[in-house]
DNA sequence: GCCAACGTTGGC
DNA sequence: GCCAACGTTGGC
């Protein structure tokens, strides 16, 4: 079992969005990073990550998801109309990976980016570290000491 | 709002 | 293959 942290801008999609999606279950893609497309393909079924707000303040986890299918192409890598259309990618080797994402729980509150980074044992996290890499794994140990911050 | 950090692109 | 230039993100 894996953990990990997802950033997504709520502003193209949040975690309202994912709540009112269909069976709470979303596609998660549009990565075109080498670093995160890496992490993608190293999820596994059933791992669990924080669903995180970025591009807002205040910065926040706003719940957690679970992998429900491990990486397969992203089809908006060969839309041309996407905004995220790579010309360079194609069928036979495409080049960018989503995974699906569902809903497990709610927080009881979201927890800001300011008390993660209060947390006296957090700072090696690496959103303190490359906070704009867009998929980030997470040790047992802080997934647990994060969960804890919410007694949930 | 500014600017540093990061990742990518392209000229050579 | 190097590195300068560029665009974007995010910390402050």
């Amino acid at each position: 079992m894996n953990y990990w942290l997802l950033k997504s801008d709520p502003q193209e999609f949040s975690w309202t969005d994912l709540k009112n999606s269909k069976n709470q279950c979303t596609h998660w893609g549009g990565v075109r990073n080498y670093q995160a497309r890496n992490l993608l393909r190293e999820m596994k079924k059933n791992d669990l990550a924080f669903f995180y707000h970025s591009s807002t303040k205040p910065q926040t986890i706003e719940g957690i998801v679970k992998i429900t299918a491990e990486a397969y192409p992203d089809p908006t890598q060969f839309d041309r109309n996407s905004d995220h259309y790579d010309p360079q990618s194609t069928t036979g080797d495409p080049r960018w990976v989503m995974v699906d994402i569902e809903i497990t729980r709610d927080l009881t509150a979201p927890i800001t980016r300011d008390e993660l980074q209060n947390h006296p044992k957090l700072e090696k996290i690496i959103l303190f570290k490359n906070s704009r890499l867009s998929v980030q794994p997470l040790k047992a140990a802080e997934w647990r000491m994060i969960l804890a911050m919410r007694r949930i």
